[in-house]
RNA sequence: GGGAGAUUUCCAGAGCGGCCAAAUGGGGCAGACUGUAAAUCUGUUGUCUAUGACUUCGGUGGUUCGAAUCCACCAUCUCCCA
């Protein structure tokens, strides 16, 4: 089985300008191929992930990836899908956020040897000549087709930008200039990007008379059709300091019964066969298909000794073991206590469990705070209770909030 | 350039000059039930030194005992005409 096959299988593949020639291009050649991203935050999330996978799996069947950068492009915003335009972005944030990138990417793809590229779009945009431009590519696109795009229709309810607009146009010449420069003949993008990918398709046609392809992939989306990958605090991060290892871990280990397959499918390199036979579990027992998926994706993106740190957190925890280790934890100063004494609605600020006093006390009001020192647990009633030194016996004492958060807090004696 | 309209709390969207910290829905959070799932039901959803006080309804001024509500100007957006 090739490894278009394998894509397919794994539920990744989602529209192909053209099924055959590149099943036969990925199963049959070596090619080069590129997948854009804008580095419009400092960290990859998980959407961003599939993608690379994907390119993971290319370059394992021998394929060369080129990631490329849109520092330039990412100074418009990509309007696709928004339905509002994007806030623009300083150069020297996008070249912050580029250097976060790479550095999340070297985890799964291999740039040594030119067995991988990356490239960043400022390079050839930041120069361009503006009447050139327009009478070189400008010329090959139809306004009136662009705005009969699906993903254009939504921001002509809004509002949408010549700025914006341009987006394509600047895509699209990116894939030109990588056909040019490295003989790149297909781009891969999310599904979101198809009109903008084919865009450079016909472009390539065009301006050169050669055919290049495009192949775009499924979003992650839960059992409703909405993204996953969201949290309150806005994306699930891959990076550790946006998103920790064991929320991270959290997060898989919570998906919906639904959503596990597909997620196992996608987003690790389980064999098809396995997750198979995790299909066939029922009822409770689904719970072993998600740790298996926690495990493997929190491996994939901080290592297996995080995950297996984490994993044994979560497992502790749940399961009303006595070790707390490696779980989330805040060290709190013992100046923070007047009188050796300190109000738990405090402590749940300074831990940032919640976000204002009343809201800490609204939670505690319906009893959703708990609090675990010398091994038993005490749900916290009042707001006015206090918590003293003392109760630090053991050097720590956890605070829970609901059922699934917990925070280890450390008496610092300074 | 001319005209019409909009801007409300996380989002959508009500809002008569006093009874507006602001309806309703979504989302979030918590409780019950559960399997760390879903569905369902309940509560909650500006802040604080908390049965009261304070700060919010694009911005700045004004009218008024009193303004999210009225007026003026400014900003942004949408629509119609050129």
């Amino acid at each position: 089985m090739g490894i278009f096959e394998t894509l397919q299988e794994r539920g990744l593949i989602a529209q192909t300008t053209n099924e055959e020639k590149i099943k036969n291009l990925l199963n049959d050649q070596k090619i080069k191929f590129y997948i854009g991203f804008d580095p419009t935050a400092d960290s990859l999330h998980i959407g961003h992930f599939i993608q690379i996978m994907i390119m993971s799996y290319l370059q394992k069947a021998g394929h060369t990836p080129i990631v490329l950068f849109g520092g330039g492009t990412g100074l418009i915003g990509d309007p696709t899908g928004k339905t509002d335009m994007r806030k623009m972005l300083s150069s020297e944030i996008i070249s912050h956020n580029i250097d976060c990138f790479k550095k999340q990417m070297a985890r799964l793809i291999d740039f040594s040897n030119n067995k991988a590229f990356m490239v960043n779009n400022t390079d050839w945009l930041s120069n361009l000549n503006y009447i050139e431009f327009l009478r070189d590519i400008g010329i090959h696109f139809s306004v009136n087709r662009m705005l009969s795009f699906e993903c254009y229709k939504q921001r002509l309810e809004r509002g949408l930008s010549f700025f914006e607009l341009n987006y394509m146009l600047m895509q699209s010449y990116d894939f030109l200039i990588l056909n040019r420069k490295y003989n790149c003949v297909l781009e891969l993008g999310g599904d979101d990007q198809w009109s903008n990918i084919i865009g450079g398709v016909e472009l390539i046609r065009k301006k050169e008379n050669k055919e290049v392809f495009g192949m775009t992939f499924n979003l992650l989306t839960n059992s409703e059709g909405k993204k996953m990958g969201k949290t309150e605090n806005g994306a699930v991060w891959l990076n550790e300091n946006k998103t920790s290892p064991y929320g991270f871990y959290q997060y898989w280990r919570n998906v919906d019964d639904k959503d596990v397959i597909k997620c196992l499918k996608m987003l690790t390199f389980l064999p098809i066969a396995q997750i198979n036979k995790l299909d066939k579990l029922e009822g409770e027992e689904i719970n072993k298909a998600k740790e298996i998926l926690a495990f493997e994706v929190t491996s994939l993106i901080h290592g297996k000794e995080i995950a297996t740190k984490v994993q044994n957190a979560a497992k502790n925890l749940f399961s009303s073991g006595t070790n707390f280790d490696n779980m989330p934890t805040t060290q709190i100063k013992s100046d923070s206590f007047s009188n050796r004494k300190i109000l738990i609605i405090d402590l749940l600020v300074l831990t940032n469990l919640v976000n204002s006093k009343s809201e800490a006390r609204r939670l505690i009001a319906q009893g959703g705070i708990s609090i675990l020192f010398k091994d038993k647990t005490f749900k916290v009633k009042n707001s006015d209770e206090v918590l003293s030194v003392d109760n630090f016996s053991n050097g720590f004492i956890i605070l829970k909030k609901g059922k699934k958060i917990f925070q280890k807090i450390i008496l610092k004696t300074n």
